[in-house]
DNA sequence: AGCACGCCGACT
DNA sequence: GTCGGCGTGCTC
């Protein structure tokens, strides 16, 4: 190619987020091509930047244009099919193709290749610091913030001294300041000794499930597949061998799990396996382990990919199979640009690869149950467990009734005696509790006053650990008091449901039990939830107390009773998917009952025992819940009967937002389209910025080719971001509504 | 983002 | 005048 266009690697600045145009030189004629990396010169630097595509017609004065200067890569970064797989997303999730190329590729990408430098401002001379005169008041600002902090990275001070780096490079002729660059050294990873993990004969469940996955994988017109299989089902060793059948064929997999099951063991069963042909991705990785994990598979060392939502874009060179697991997994949708849900994007690269796709879980999503109705998946079912752990008891509790019966604890009478009779065999006790949102917080019950974050107005919660109160929306902390702000009486005090409080409960009805709590604050460190885990599975306690992230993955043996505390907390959000939500988290933590000999017992406290999504749990009546849930949204039109596309508008100014928020809204109800909306999201306040959000209801699978609907957005975004006082997201697809 | 340009206030 | 701080505009 003569000329190409590049998209630039190295920023990601709203104004540079676009494809500039270079002509490629004589020299480099044969080597570049779509996906190389390419060093371009830029304004007066020299940037790193990938080829994205040949361009004939030049709508720039041709004389102008600079030449390619160097190649930086032996071979493209994204294989061909990768990037039309960016084309695609960027389209479909309405953002540029530089922010997607960016997501694809790992920053070691640039790191590596590029030694890995980090910025650092250090203050050296502090005599001539205090010597700066005060008309340079920017610069006398970033000495003090300096003298406060000592060492800062670069773009974190520019941050913290609201200026340019204008001042801070006088500083630096001057010799007050230094700026260090610093290594950032990858380490390799170790395959270290995994036992190897043997090949199971299949059950006569699973070698019917291998025969329809196997059928797809030499079909023609391949559908996907949903492996609907109960928790403990086995569909692991199912995996195992139609990857086996897979590499037989020479090709690669990719398997995808929710970062938070990407556990040592998880991992030993796939390198228990196939060693070394799996490369492994996960959030423990250092950026230089995660590149030379990239890199084995871009030079077709490892055959196998294992990891979370961005493993979808491993450099496969011949794509046979992807295999998401737990396909329901909120964590699958990105929270930030590109918005992309890996389940559509793996669905569109297995379709553009010729590759076969199986999405597992135990509690599907209504898009893909749906997608079964339709005939555009085929339903493959694993109803046993694969041990003869059989499905576990469960009663429902109306704390309703318990409270009318005088019981004011937070535990009904039925939970207490069943800890008791449990514990008193020896056995082990799970406590779930819903979500970290409702831990405590200071309530005043005087004149009713809660604590709130002046900068997201949500109830800052308390953390007994640091003695503080928090809020999760942002960094926000402050000291408890023992005065109520309001009234000034001394009767504000903690209040609600967290774990902690559990514990402390727990504690009153039977003191002799040890307990292990899980939540954010026990297993913020490194390993500690491991740590936690292991104590228990080893029987140090006999209750673990915890929230979500004790539903996932969890295999004791010993366990013979869950709790559920309350299980409505996800059923009240304001959010469609709250029913299906509900039930899949107490399907999963009922699941975590009687996985040894015996049967389990589940015990789920409601103030709304009677709702479907709590009734169907009874079971693991998937069909039933499904039946009723979808009957819901095809009532009310919601997905997947229709798609959604979210827009949500941020700003300072309350005022100037809800008139934008309309004007939004009328703007495009005039064009025929059903907006729901425009409101004040759930979360009004984070980061001292008010939001509203409005939501426009499309056709199912219309938005993609709906060029006037997403042209419109395009220039409202462009238009509104320009006025600076309003900032605008739109989420294609959205999982969070709040 | 980061580079240079150029305006403008302060000081020889 | 002229020096330096710091905002502004541009990058194929």
């Amino acid at each position: 190619m003569k000329y190409c266009n590049v998209i630039i690697l190295d920023i990601v600045s709203d104004e540079l987020d676009r494809k500039f145009t270079y002509r490629v030189p004589e020299k480099y004629l044969d080597k570049i091509i779509e996906g190389v990396l390419v060093k371009v010169p830029f304004g007066k630097r020299r940037l790193l930047a990938l080829v994205v595509e040949e361009v004939i017609k030049i709508d720039f004065p041709k004389e102008k244009l600079k030449d390619i200067v160097g190649v930086v890569f032996d071979t493209p970064v994204l294989t061909n099919d990768l990037l039309k797989l960016a084309n695609w997303m960027s389209q479909y999730y309405l953002c540029s193709l530089s922010k997607v190329v960016n997501t694809m590729l790992p920053k070691g990408v640039k790191l590596g290749i590029n030694p890995a430098y980090e910025k650092y401002v250090e203050l050296t001379d502090k005599e001539m610091a205090d010597s700066i005169s005060k008309k340079a008041s920017k610069q006398k600002n970033v000495c003090e913030i300096l003298q406060e902090e000592n060492v800062l990275k670069w773009n974190e001070l520019l941050q913290k001294a609201n200026c340019t780096e204008a001042p801070v490079k006088s500083l630096q002729e001057k010799g007050v300041i230094t700026v260090n660059k610093k290594r950032v050294y990858r380490e390799p990873i170790s395959y270290d000794k995994v036992a190897h993990y043997a090949y199971k004969e299949p059950t006569h469940a699973q070698k019917t499930v291998l025969k329809l996955i196997k059928d797809q994988l030499h079909s023609r017109d391949k559908i996907p597949t949903l492996l609907f299989g109960v928790t403990g089902s086995g569909k692991t060793e199912v995996y195992l061998q139609v990857i086996e059948e897979v590499l037989k064929n020479n090709k690669d997999t990719i398997v995808l799990i929710p970062e938070i099951s990407l556990t040592p063991q998880t991992i030993a069963r796939f390198v228990g396996r196939f060693g070394d042909k799996v490369a492994v991705i996960h959030s423990r990785l250092s950026t230089g382990e995660r590149f030379d994990q990239w890199e084995k598979v871009l030079r077709g060392k490892a055959k196998i990919v294992v990891g979370p939502r961005s493993a979808i874009f491993a450099p496969c060179k011949n794509l046979g199979l992807v295999i998401i697991d737990e396909e329901h997994e909120n964590s699958y949708k990105q929270g930030e640009i590109p918005r992309y849900h890996v389940r559509s994007v793996a669905e569109k690269r297995c379709e553009m690869t010729d590759s076969s796709l199986i999405l597992g879980s135990a509690t599907p999503s209504m898009e893909s149950i749906y997608k079964v109705k339709e005939n555009k998946y085929q339903l493959a079912e694993l109803s046993k467990r694969a041990t003869d752990a059989t499905l576990p008891d469960i009663t429902l509790i109306d704390m309703k009734s318990e409270f009318q019966r005088g019981n004011k604890s937070i535990f009904s009478k039925t939970l207490l005696d069943e800890i008791k009779r449990n514990t008193d065999l020896d056995k082990q006790v799970i406590l779930f509790l819903n979500r970290r949102g409702y831990a405590s917080f200071l309530l005043c019950r005087e004149c009713g006053y809660t604590i709130t974050c002046p900068r997201c107005e949500v109830t800052l919660t308390y953390h007994k650990f640091s003695d503080r109160l928090l809020c999760h929306y942002c960094d926000y902390t402050e000291p408890v008091t023992s005065h109520c702000p309001s009234c000034k009486s001394n009767k504000i005090k903690e209040f609600g449901t967290g774990t902690q409080k559990i514990e402390l409960e727990l504690k009153k009805y039977f003191p002799y039990l040890s307990t292990i709590r899980m939540d954010v604050d026990t297993t913020s460190k490194k390993n500690s939830h491991k740590e936690l885990l292991d104590d228990f599975k080893n029987q140090k306690a006999q209750v673990l107390i915890g929230t979500q992230m004790i539903t996932k993955g969890l295999d004791i043996p010993n366990v013979s009773l869950v709790g559920v505390i309350t299980a409505d907390t996800a059923l009240n959000l304001p959010d469609f998917r709250a029913g299906e939500k509900t039930f899949q988290l107490l399907t999963q933590v009922s699941g975590r009952a009687g996985r040894g000999e015996g049967k389990g017992h589940v015990v789920i406290q409601s103030y709304n025992p009677s709702h479907y999504s709590i009734q169907a749990v009874r079971g693991e009546n998937v069909r039933k819940f499904a039946k009723e849930e979808l009957a819901m949204r095809k009532k009310l039109n919601y997905p997947p009967y229709s798609q959604l596309i979210r827009i949500v508008l941020r700003s300072s100014e309350e005022n100037a937002l809800e008139n934008y928020a309309d004007h939004l809204a009328d703007k495009l109800e005039d064009q025929e389209y059903e907006v729901l909306g425009p409101n004040p999201c759930p979360i009004l306040k984070i980061k001292d910025e008010y939001r509203w959000h409005l939501m426009v209801k499309v056709k199912k699978d219309k938005f993609i080719n709906d060029k006037k609907l997403q042209d419109f957005l395009l220039e409202e975004k462009h238009n509104i971001t320009e006025q600076g006082i309003i900032r605008i997201s739109i989420d294609v697809d959205p999982i969070n509504l709040l």
